[in-house]
Formats: structure tokens, sequence, C-alpha cells
DNA sequence: ATGGTCGAGTATCGA
């Protein structure tokens, strides 16, 4: 099974990039984050035409995340779980497909560390970390895929020196990251690759691309029984080019699960 | 290393 993520920054702006991408990548689930649609302008029938189920979450202008899957679409939870505080601006979707509990993430980007949002960002990874203690099982097969605005390590920036100070690598963030790995989900990417500069997301702006000033803050964290199974990674660089490109590139990984 | 760019919506704000 090919499991993806993608920020894609407006979907709207982006169909024509994602329809092309997905004939060509040809995910079995891929999660979409930063949709920008409400529920009722997502394009299900065009990606039901490419073999997709789909399910979003989204209340249209900001954030908003998907699934799509063409090995099952079951057990649909829109942000978080029941008894936990409502994801009001729908950053989350959960679903079971082919036998793996996936979530699409869209975590708070944070702004700066003495903004409120950093708070705000910090208590939304506690809540996503309950929400898969009520959805999901470290035991079996899980992947909560996404955007984390969070650079793990700092050889996941261009230069460390240049965020000093700023979000995405600040110790709480990276804290917030690690209670994930706690929990049981581990970063696949990782674990096939050790290069730095290898990136998720580069800024539009300065020609940050071709300078290669990136970050690599989109991941797929899986629990232990999905990360033995994983045979391939790569980030698709391919689809940061070109015109209108998202400033996010697709992440994709291959588990060997049996669907 | 924010100023450069985008996308929201149509003046600025957010990333």
């Amino acid at each position: 099974m090919r499991i993806a993520t993608w920020n894609v920054n407006s979907l709207k702006v982006r169909m024509g990039r994602v329809e092309e991408w997905l004939t060509y990548a040809q995910p079995d689930v891929c999660c979409l984050q930063e949709t920008k649609l409400s529920d009722a302008a997502f394009p299900h029938m065009a990606f039901s035409a490419l073999g997709y189920e789909s399910a979003h979450h989204g209340s249209g202008q900001w954030n908003g995340v998907a699934i799509l899957s063409r090995v099952g679409l079951d057990n649909v939870v829109e942000g978080f779980s029941e008894g936990l505080e409502a994801d009001e601006d729908t950053r989350l979707l959960t679903a079971t497909c082919g036998g793996v509990v996936v979530s699409s993430v869209y975590v708070p980007n944070g702004r700066a560390l003495d903004a409120p949002h950093f708070q705000y960002k910090l208590s939304w990874f506690k809540r996503l970390r309950d929400h898969l203690d009520r959805v999901a099982d470290p035991d079996r097969l899980v992947a909560v895929c996404g955007d984390f605005n969070v650079a793990p390590e700092d050889r996941d920036v261009w230069d460390p020196a240049a965020f000093v100070g700023s979000t995405h690598v600040s110790v709480e963030e990276r804290d917030a990251l690690a209670s994930l790995e706690e929990w049981g989900l581990e970063d696949a990417f990782r674990r096939r690759y050790q290069e730095d500069r290898l990136y998720t997301y580069w800024d539009y702006r300065a020609g940050d691309f071709h300078e290669h000033r990136g970050m690599r803050i989109d991941l797929i964290l899986v629990s232990k029984p999905l990360a033995d199974t994983v045979t391939w990674a790569i980030v698709d660089r391919n689809a940061r080019k070109g015109k209108l490109p998202s400033d996010h590139a697709p992440l994709l990984i291959d588990v060997a699960t049996g669907v």
C-alpha cells in the first residue's frame, strides 16, 4: 500500500496539479492539507472519477483536511474524538483505510514563540495525542500524516542558525512531536534516509526552492507494526516545480500490509 | 533571513 501526504495550499488552485500527480504517483491513500474549501465545495466526484473515495473536513477559506483512498474509507472521524474539545478550525480527519488507521493533520503554525497561537499549537498537539488514545492503538497499523509545522531536528532545516528564536524548531515543539513518538509512532521517512538537506517545504519567496532553503515539516508518523513494513519512501520534489506549485512537496511511503 | 511570493478575498493578513 502506498500512503502519501501533501499540503496543497488551496485545492481550488491546485486541483489540476493534484489530479495529474495522483495519476502518476498512484497513492492508495492520500492525505491532503490546506484545502481551504468548505465541505460543500470539495470535489468528491472528480476524485471518484480517478478511483478514490474521499472524506473532507473543512469550513472554507482556511485550513481544511482530506483523505482520499482506493482501499476503503471507513470509520471517518472529523476533528478530535468525541469528548475532546472540538477541532473548530478543521485541522484533523481520521479514517480507516485498508486496515490502517489514517489521520490527515494540519498542525497550527504557531506564528511566534510569544504569540497566543504558539500555546494553541502546543495544546493542539496534546489534544492530538488524546485523540489517538481514543481512536487508535499503537500496537496496530496507524499512520498519522500531514503538515506538523515542526522540523524534528536541526538537520531538517536549511540553516539552524537562521531559526534561532523561531517557531518550528523550539524545544517545546520538538517535545510535542516526541510525545507522539512516545505514544508509539515513528518518523517513516527517517527510517529510510539519514541525509540532511532533504526537505518538504520551501517558502515561495526569494527563490528559496531553487536555493535549497527548505524545511522538513511534512511527516508520516507510523506505529511500530507499520514501520516494520516500510519498503520505500520519497519526497516528490518534481511536484514543487513547474506551473502553480504548492509550497509543499508530497511525501510518499510504501508499506507491505498485504492490502 | 525578511523584503522578495503566494492565496485568501478585494485591504490586508497569514504562511
